[in-house]
DNA sequence: ATTCATGCAAAATGTTTGCAGCTGT
DNA sequence: ACAGCTGCAAACATTTTGCATGAAT
């Protein structure tokens, strides 16, 4: 089964189980948010694009909904520092994303480590600790920005 | 040399190096950011504590001097998705630190796990990346509040 | 018909800034 | 004396909330 299509079927049944309602609006959201090309997509980003679809929507909206997301694990929310939340879709198994974060020029690189991943794991299987999300954020300075290279 | 000492002196020789001045202030926030008991305190708390010693200062002080720290590479930026953004010491060699954040009830949990730092530190030299601080982060149900048990 | 969602505007929250006066060098 | 710092208040940015209307069940 496609990604998109789990995810779909996901918020639909949490949309079932808590008796809300399935609206334009939200179904505009998803797929613009699960569609979105670069990842940690800002809410403003997020708010501009779906306005082009649906120009009557308001910030109230685009918060709404990705609470929403967030509540069924579908979005999870960022913070790289810079003062803009993020969110970004949930990691389905398989899929890894994590981040070298520039503090000098806030160029954010991704990588992929399944060591970190698996020790990870084994971290939170000791504390009993279920995991929905995890974040590997090295902050510092990138290749460029290197003060002694 | 206690870690103290040597935050002091990075401190100090920064405020030389950039003609900034000691304050009262400054050396006041210092002393309670450095030993603030738990880790990750949020400015309004600092403010707080701060306020006790020095009933006049000012949120701009707090917001400004955190500002400071974190240009030395004495604090660091943190944010747990809870709205608040939170500063915490940066640490030095041998000391880790990351977290286990539960997302029903709050919780933070810290652990330390070598393997983890060590390949961090492989993916960032890879990439040719000094990194100045790490964050692993794994947000889940905590044991109590598993859904699941 | 009922319950929930939306859009708008207002309010709340968190953070930054301008500036006059004060302090450290 | 000078440059930088503080405290205050205002400005700003982001997120949340209240409410009347509209849409989905």
């Amino acid at each position: 089964m496609k990604l998109t299509n789990k995810r779909k079927k996901a918020l639909e049944e949490y949309i079932a189980k808590k008796r809300l309602k399935s609206t334009r609006q939200r179904n505009i959201i998803f797929s613009e948010f699960f569609s979105y090309p670069g990842h940690h997509v800002t809410v403003e980003e997020l708010y501009e694009r779906v306005k082009k679809l649906s120009p009557k929507i308001g910030y109230a909206t685009i918060y709404r909904t990705l609470k929403l997301f967030k509540e069924c694990d579908l979005a999870f929310e960022r913070n790289f520092g810079d003062g803009r939340t993020r969110f970004e879709p949930v990691k389905f198994e398989g899929e890894h994303h994590d981040h070298l974060i520039c503090i000098a020029c806030g160029k954010i690189t991704e990588f992929e480590n399944q060591r970190i991943e698996h020790y990870s794991r084994e971290v939170a299987s000791k504390n009993n600790f279920e995991v929905i999300n995890h974040k590997v954020e090295l902050y510092g300075y990138c290749s460029s920005c290197r003060r002694n290279k």
